[in-house]
DNA sequence: AGCACGCCGACT
DNA sequence: GTCGGCGTGCTC
């Protein structure tokens, strides 16, 4: 009998995407189980790689292998299995839908410690010149590998590499540490303790109140140090003199960084549900209970409830004993977000997101896997939590392009959730004021249980008011301004009487559009309904969608306006503008920029929420999930930028965007006012946003996607190709499209090839198609082939990415 | 990816 | 004649 395992080695290419079979050393063999990493030797030399464990075998003799000889495995980097079974299949199911390797998909379902990195070392085994061992050595007899290449004599190293006189050795290392603390064990039994306590002396206060902590101690238990000292106020000296005497040892215990610690957490309680709620959460709950995989589509305006009703039905599951995963778009993921779900479930719950270290991140991913955290709050990656017994899935914002990911593995969060929700027999939320238009449209196909919240949850609050200032008429009145004079007049309003205001800068599409400053006219494709992007380097005017190409007008077609300029503008440049204006006002500034730093994101906010400022002036970010009552007036400072991308998908990114930050304004008993600057005054997206009607916007949008055959009436498979020579690229390009026009039948529409707007990032330049479909049996294995074909081409450093159901077009 | 093997041009 | 360029094949 031998025993093997099939493993998926870290070596992402396409030849080695499959498992290779390693003997499993009898020393390991009750300890490697399926799901584990290891390391083993992975092709000529000492070459060491981290795999993953698919499955282990017996087979009755070595002659079940013929033509190769198989290697040991070297070592087991897990105690348990870091993926169980669910997570095996899933990562296969991502492979096949997304086109890529197995190990990138293994590797993306863990905290990013797990995965391995490589170090590279040179070795003395033997005697070898004193020339090599004092200039190159310098006495070691180990070197890191850079520093042989850097001594420029890598030929005569390589030749004593020959003569088996040096090595290469590889080390795999993972960083994932447990961060540890000292703890202490009591060493004492019963009769020792009570020896001790009789010869203490009457003073010895501290003593006793260590032996009374010790004696509580079983064998199986431990207290941290820091703990001992602060809680049952003991100092370190005693501890220290304890140990000594040996009442006690200092041990290392595996301790989480606790991203909550030192904050208050005041527990709360479920409020009550309006009729509406009532009925949302009653359905999910049954299909908890029926355990039935039902996707329902939860569609409430901003403000209506929706977050309670999330909470509810998870406390149902919990009820039930099943866990919960809520999914939440990383922008939105803020400590309040992270708060509210403390407060309800205490240390239920483990949050996962990038405002962590990598550290805390793998903590928290620590503490779910010990199964003890039952309900996981996280972005994206948080749908790979490693959580038994699923009870529900909520899927927060759910139209957020965030979901998807924008390299390999590029999958989309809410399809992991659908497919976890099969395994599991579970539900699904998906939740939004403003659904994607593929979710909606499901929704009213019935593929979808679609349930609505129209009003918002707190009796008092009105929605609040939208009002459209057209920046052409402002322009007219004198030079073009950041601010109109409505929403200046609001902002001295709010000033006066202590209120609050939020300004949204729009900075999507910066400068790469241009438009009249007379008119508002921008360029269209003559043959897409988009608009078409400015090109700096050639200086013509192109199309993403059917490479049109066209000069830039030097006057406005429409209106033969000579004032055809570039938009754009940053937000420090605001706020200088807004200080000016207005010089006793406290403003915040919440950019990329001001954030970087670790909890200034939640830092700003808090102080904007003590009311220490009066506007909070930012980007898409302050758009989603800010619940502040003080705030009545928001001002979109420009509502367009993202209306002229040349992408489908831009009118219904703008109106959820409107719709987001309208949703900011008068949450509580005061009105609030929104005021939405723009030079499309008339664009639907804008209308229907002012409006705050979501049912009419898909209605008018999905009349728009028919009309244009995107989806969801057509898939949309986007395939790129980038080389550091232009001409590869684009040659490939034209290959590819040749190659599908062959395949696909006539329905379905190619786009393409064309430059990306960005042509050349990172000295590569960049050339795509879009395949639009709507029944292409063929279409994958197609797209198989194509990979399969480019090897040779990708040997040289061309590169091929297939991204089904691209979120973005540019 | 990373390594070895092998086949062609320009050197001692 | 050989050294070393990189195109090709393989990794349990």
């Amino acid at each position: 009998m031998i025993y093997v395992a099939e493993v998926i080695v870290d070596v992402p290419t396409m030849q080695t995407d499959t498992p290779y079979t390693y003997l499993i050393p009898p020393a390991l063999g009750k300890y490697i189980k399926k799901g584990m990493r290891v390391e083993v030797p992975f092709g000529n030399g000492n070459r060491h790689v981290q795999g993953f464990v698919l499955n282990t075998v017996y087979y009755e003799s070595m002659s079940d292998f013929s033509g190769y000889d198989m290697k040991k495995i070297v070592a087991i980097l897990d105690l348990a299995p870091v993926l169980n079974d669910e997570l095996l299949a899933l990562a296969d199911e991502i492979k096949e839908k997304t086109f890529s390797f197995k190990i990138t998909c293994l590797q993306t379902m863990l905290p990013s410690v797990m995965k391995a990195s490589y170090e590279k070392y040179l070795r003395l085994i033997d005697e070898v010149p004193d020339s090599i061992s004092f200039e190159i050595f310098k006495g070691r007899d180990e070197i890191p590998w850079d520093e042989a290449v850097l001594s420029n004599r890598l030929p005569e190293l390589m030749a004593l590499r020959q003569e088996e006189k040096l090595e290469i050795r590889y080390e795999v290392k993972t960083k994932n540490k447990s961060k540890t603390a000292k703890a202490i064990h009591s060493r004492l039994t019963v009769e020792s303790a009570e020896e001790i306590r009789e010869s203490l002396s009457a003073r010895a206060h501290q003593k006793v109140k260590l032996l009374n902590l010790l004696q509580q101690m079983s064998d199986e238990t431990s207290i941290l140090v820091t703990e001992a000292i602060k809680q049952h106020e003991i100092s370190r000296a005693t501890i220290n003199a304890a140990e000594k005497q040996g009442w006690l040892e200092l041990i290392d215990r595996e301790i989480q960084r606790d991203p909550f610690a030192g904050k208050t957490i005041i527990k709360d309680q479920p409020q009550v549900l309006n009729p509406e709620q009532q009925v949302a959460y009653e359905a999910v709950k049954e299909s908890v209970e029926a355990q039935q995989p039902d996707t329902f589509l939860l569609e409430g305006i901003t403000g209506s409830g929706k977050t309670e009703v999330y909470l509810q039905v998870i406390a149902s599951a919990l009820k039930k004993n099943k866990t919960a995963i809520m999914l939440v778009p990383e922008i939105s993921l803020t400590p309040q977000t992270a708060n509210r779900f403390k407060s309800r479930f205490g240390d239920d719950v483990a949050v996962l997101h990038s405002g962590l270290s990598v550290g805390e991140k793998y903590d928290e991913w620590r503490k779910v896997e010990r199964g003890e955290a039952r309900v996981v709050v996280g972005a994206r990656s948080a749908v790979f939590a490693p959580l038994d017994n699923v009870g529900v899935i909520v899927v927060d914002e759910e139209h957020e392009a965030s979901y998807k990911q924008d390299d390999s593995p590029r999958y989309h969060a809410r399809d992991v959730a659908i497919w976890r929700s099969h395994y599991h027999k579970c539900p699904v939320i998906l939740g939004s004021a403003t659904p994607s238009l593929e979710t909606r449209a499901r929704a009213q196909k019935g593929v979808y249980q679609f349930l609505t919240l129209t009003r918002r949850a707190n009796q008092a609050a009105q929605l609040p008011t939208i009002d459209i200032v057209d920046l052409r008429d402002e322009m007219t009145l004198g030079k073009m301004q950041t601010f109109s004079k409505t929403l200046l007049d609001k902002l001295t309003d709010r000033l006066a009487k202590g209120e609050q205001s939020v300004l949204m800068l729009n900075r999507r599409g910066y400068s790469s559009f241009i438009m009249c400053r007379d008119c508002g006219f921008v360029l269209p494709c003559p043959n897409c309904d988009i608009s078409l992007t400015l090109h700096m380097d050639n200086r013509k005017m192109k199309c993403h969608y059917c490479g049109h190409e066209e000069e830039i007008p030097s006057k406005c077609p429409v209106c033969a306006s000579s004032k055809m300029r570039y938009y754009g503008t940053g937000t420090q440049k605001v706020e200088e503008e807004l200080q000016e204006i207005f010089p006793e006002a406290r403003i915040l500034r919440m950019d990329v920029d001001t954030t970087r730093r670790k909890g200034a994101h939640e830092a700003l906010l808090e102080k904007f929420g003590n009311h220490q400022a009066d506007i909070l002036l930012g980007t898409q970010m302050i758009a989603k999930g800010l619940d502040f009552p003080n705030v009545t007036l928001v001002g979109v400072l420009n509502a367009d930028t993202a209306l002229n991308l040349p992408d489908f998908r831009s009118a219904e990114r703008t109106f959820q965007l409107l719709t987001q930050v309208s949703g900011r304004a008068g949450r509580a008993e005061k009105p609030g006012e929104v005021i939405i600057q723009t030079f499309n005054p008339t664009h639907y997206a804008i209308e229907f946003a002012k409006e705050q009607d979501f049912e009419g916007f898909y209605q008018k949008e999905m009349y728009m996607r028919h009309q244009g055959n995107y989806p969801p009436f057509f898939y949309t498979v986007k395939i790129t190709a980038s080389d550091e020579e232009e001409n590869k690229a684009a040659k490939k390009m034209y290959e590819i499209v040749m190659e599908l026009k062959d395949v696909l039948s006539p329905t379905s529409i190619l786009l393409g090839p064309t430059p990306k707007a960005i042509l050349r990032v990172n000295n590569r330049y960049f050339y795509q198609m879009v395949i639009k479909y709507k029944n292409e049996p063929a279409l994958n294995e197609a797209l198989k082939k194509i990979l399969e074909d480019s090897q040779v081409a990708m040997r040289k450093g061309l590169k091929i990415s297939i991204d089904v159901e691209p979120q973005q077009f540019i």
